[in-house]
Order: C-alpha cells, then structure tokens, then sequence
RNA sequence: GCGGGUGUCGUAUAGUGGCUAAUAUGCCAGCCUUCCAAGCUGGAGACGCGAGUUCGAUUCUCGCUACCCGCACCA
C-alpha cells in the first residue's frame, strides 16, 4: 500500500468535486474567507454539532443551551474590551514585518497632539519626520486595524446606530447570564452553551476553511467559584480532548499547548489551546481560555445590572469566574476531512476514501441493484431503499454503470456501506453489505439490515 | 498586509496571437454487464473579471479578483 503525502489541495478539490464546500460567491470570481458547504457537508457539519450538542448540553444537567442574536447593542462589545481592542492604528516595520501601534510610534517621537490625528495625518507625519521603527527600519503605511466587522442599524448614520457582527458567540451568552438565572435559578457550577456564527475581518483568511471571515463556533461559558477554577479547567480541557476522540480524531494529531502570556487574549489568565496536525502543519483546533470574572464584571459595571450569584446555602454573593472551552466548527470539521482522507490501492487501482466514523458519515449507505437492465433485480433494489430511506434516512440509491464504479462513488464520500441486491436476494432475502474500508461483503437478511447499520 | 506562484469543461492536465480550444476521468441518455473505476453509441460541459496593445487576445501588457506557498498577523 503506497501512502502519500495528503496535501490541503487534495481535500479542498474533493470537496469541490463530491459536493461537500465550495468557494463562496464562486461565480463572481468569489469573497476571499468564505466558504459555502454543499449538500454532503452541511449534513457534515450537523452531525458534528449534533454530537455536540448532545454531549454538552442536553445530556448535561448542569448546562443551559441558548442561541443569542449576532447583532448586539454595541455597549456590549465596549464593555467587553473589543471595541478598544479591536481599533488601533497599526504601521509595519517594512524589514522585520512586525506592527507598532502608529500613535505610540509617533508620541516617543515627542510628537505632540497625536490623540486628535487622523489616519491620514498620522502617515503624513511618519514621512515627513522619516520616523523609523524601534529596530531603525523604514516603515509601511499607517492603517487601521480592525478586526471586527462594523454595520449601521436602522436607516441614520450617526455614532447610536453603530454595531458589529460578533467577534466571538461568547457575549450573547455573558449578557444573558442573568436571564438564565432569573429562570432556572441553576446550582453553581453551571455552564452555558452556544452553537452560532461569528466574524472577523482576517488580514490574510488561509488554508481552506481553516481561517475564514465568516465561521460557527461551538462554545460553552462555565461559571464556577474563583477558588475552584483550575479543577474546572482542568476538566474542560479533557472534555475537549473527549470530544475529539468521540469524532474519530487520532490521538497522536491532537496536542494540547499552554499559551505563553503575552499571546493570551485581553480577557484570558490562562488558556491552552489545543493543536491539531493539519496536512500545512500542527495549528490551533480547540481553545481553552480562564476568563476570570472579567466579562461578568465588565457588564455588571457597564450596564448596572447585578452579576452576582446567591448561594443557595446563605454564603456571600460573588460574581462568579467563567472557564471557556472553545471549539471551531469549521476547524473540526476540516480535522476530521484531513485525517479521514486515504488514498490507497485497491486491486492494483488507486483509490481514494473518506474513512468517516459511521456517526459522522453525512450518507448512511448507498443501495444498488446489482444490474441496471433486469427489471426484478431493480424492484427488489428500490423495495430495500425505501425501507432503509424511512428507517435510517440519509440512504442513497445509485445504479449506474457497474458495482466497482459505484462503490469507488460511494467510498469517496465515506458511504460506511453500500448494499447490493443481486439474484441470491431474490431466492434467500440476503443482501451484501460492502465494507468500506475493507471492502470485504458480508451476506445480510433484508430484515437484519436496518439494525447492522445504525 | 508584503513577497513568490497559479487561474483553460465538475476534476486533473494539454495547447495556441488566427480554422470547430485537445486529452483523461467524471457527468447525462441508451445498450451491454452475475460484485470492485470493463466495453460500445450518442450528448452536455471551459480559457477568473476588466481594460490596453493588435486587423484579430484564452495566449502579450496593466489593473482587479480568487486560490496555493513563504513571512507577518491571528485578542
């Protein structure tokens, strides 16, 4: 069996090719970090969340589902820290290629009024005063860096209107802490839990769907006592790593890493993230982050509102602190495309398979007739399909060509099996089920089949 | 955002300043076929977008756009 190297341009033609993802606004030449998933790959993505969903909210009594509005009042994002770290003047070192806030650059320069400057006034002045990097080196143009995505409600255009596309799900979920309170009164720890859609503006979106502008995020909020955060984050980390492992994920691909401080997001104490090994590298997949009690507070402060939470044994109030394990949708489901994609050969030929676990497996099982052209065979064919169509759904029915074609069809998509009724069906009731990874058939009764493939 | 590369049927490739833009595979219709991409017949399907040069541009030039690679960024 010859392996080689698996490259992103391989998964990426696939799914093109099989229906799975495809260039967002395609016809129009596309939007650089957008990706559309076709038929195969929003049922994908549903199995996914699904699990998902299951695992951590619904079959958790500790945990609260919601799924709050994209477009929040912008005070939300003030209180949070995002607006005042989302909007800086940037400039490049044109040498080093490393960035410098434009306005502190310009105030170690003894530069005086630099608050009150303009974008424009700000490069003006860098080349007319020749101001260099810390390094010495010439420096780019200034600009503005802005990584989230700015929109305007309702019809005027003045500072009130103003919002943005969430940076992250998590705020949708800090600023109806309260609500879920007020209702369900929950014991401490609880969690809340959230499946959406969220934007940044990427400088440079790469690598396929691994970073876009537009990308579901799977996240869950835990409030928990500041003494006891660790042993919850140490929890979720292994939670995570759970999850991976329920998708099928190989152990060895999956690398938890603690993030230096300086690399920390302005909310986080502490955060690993876990890596993953890509076919363009070992990156980022899943992160774990110690939000302290920093979003509760910020909102408590901002909007008035008590964030704080009452034991129900008489203790003191406190607001409580918050671990945050995080998942990319669109990174899963690419860690689950990457390792599942084989190329091997089968009978001398090459062949090319998505080893899906079943659960995942956006087609159940595809159903043939073993001939097209005897009438009997196709009858009895299309009696199977209806009957796996109703009870197990996502069931395909393909009768072109021969059988080979078909199964080499199927494997591409990571049909686990593909059932073919030939003339022995019609004397025993047995069909073959072909394995696909194995390729191996088995002889299965009509009757049995359902139960063997679910 | 910087540098480099690439963009031709769904996919993978070929090719040309001028005739109907080729091949494989996939796809569609029909025939054939008793289990791993067999065969036959027919069919649909492409030069990323916009300018410029030119009698004529898919081909040359410029701009844009998208993707890939490296760097930077990634709250």
């Amino acid at each position: 069996m010859s392996k080689k190297e698996i490259s992103l341009e391989d998964i990426a033609s696939l799914c093109k090719r099989r229906g799975f993802i495809f260039q967002g606004s395609e016809i129009y030449g596309g939007l650089a970090g957008t990706w559309d998933y076709g038929p195969l790959g929003v049922q994908l993505k549903r199995n996914i969340t699904d699990l998902w969903w299951k695992t951590f909210v619904e079959n958790r009594a500790d945990m609260y589902g919601i799924d709050a509005a994209i477009l929040m009042n912008q005070k939300v994002w003030q209180a949070s820290g995002h607006v005042g770290g989302f909007h800086d003047p940037l400039v490049e070192d044109l040498k080093t290629k490393k960035r410098y806030r434009a306005d502190h650059l310009l105030e170690d320069a003894g530069i005086e009024g630099v608050t009150a400057m303009s974008l424009e006034q700000m490069d003006a002045v860098i080349k007319e005063k020749n101001i260099k990097s810390p390094d010495g080196n010439a420096l780019g143009d200034v600009r503005q860096f802005n990584m989230m995505f700015k929109t305007q409600i309702g019809a005027t255009d003045d500072a009130t209107s103003v919002s943005y596309l969430r940076p992250e799900t998590a705020q949708g979920m800090f600023v109806n802490f309260k609500n879920v309170i007020d209702s369900f009164y929950p014991d401490i720890p609880f969690g809340m839990g959230q499946i959406g859609k969220a934007f940044r503006n990427e400088i440079s979106p790469r690598d396929f769907i691994f970073r876009v502008r537009e990308f579901e995020q799977m996240e869950i909020e835990y409030f928990v006592h500041p003494d006891s955060w660790k042993e919850h984050f140490d929890y979720w980390l292994d939670q995570q790593k759970q999850f991976l492992l329920a998708l099928g994920l190989p152990p060895e691909k999956i690398h938890p890493v603690d993030v230096p401080k300086e690399d920390r997001a302005h909310y986080s104490k502490w955060s690993v993230d876990t890596e993953f090994d890509f076919p363009f590298g070992q990156k980022e997949l899943l992160g774990c982050a110690y939000r302290t009690d920093h979003d509760l507070n910020a909102h408590q402060k901002d909007s008035g509102k008590s964030m704080e939470y009452r034991p129900k044994d008489g203790s003191a109030p406190f607001v409580p602190h918050v671990i945050e394990p995080t998942f990319g949708l669109d990174r899963v489901l690419l860690a689950v495309l990457s390792s599942a994609y084989t190329e091997d050969e089968l009978n001398g030929e090459k062949r090319t398979y998505l080893k899906l676990a079943k659960h995942l497996a956006p087609v159940k099982a595809a159903v043939s007739p073993l001939l097209k052209n005897k009438p009997e065979l196709v009858a009895k064919a299309q009696e199977v399909y209806q009957m796996l169509q109703a009870n197990l759904g996502a069931v395909t029915w393909d009768d072109n060509s021969n059988v080979g074609k078909r199964y080499r069809r199927s494997d591409e998509i990571g049909v686990p099996a593909h059932i073919t009724i030939d003339f022995q069906t019609l004397e025993d009731g047995t069909v073959t089920v072909r394995d696909r990874d194995t390729a191996q058939q088995t002889r299965v009764k009509i009757e049995d089949l359902t139960q063997q493939l679910r």
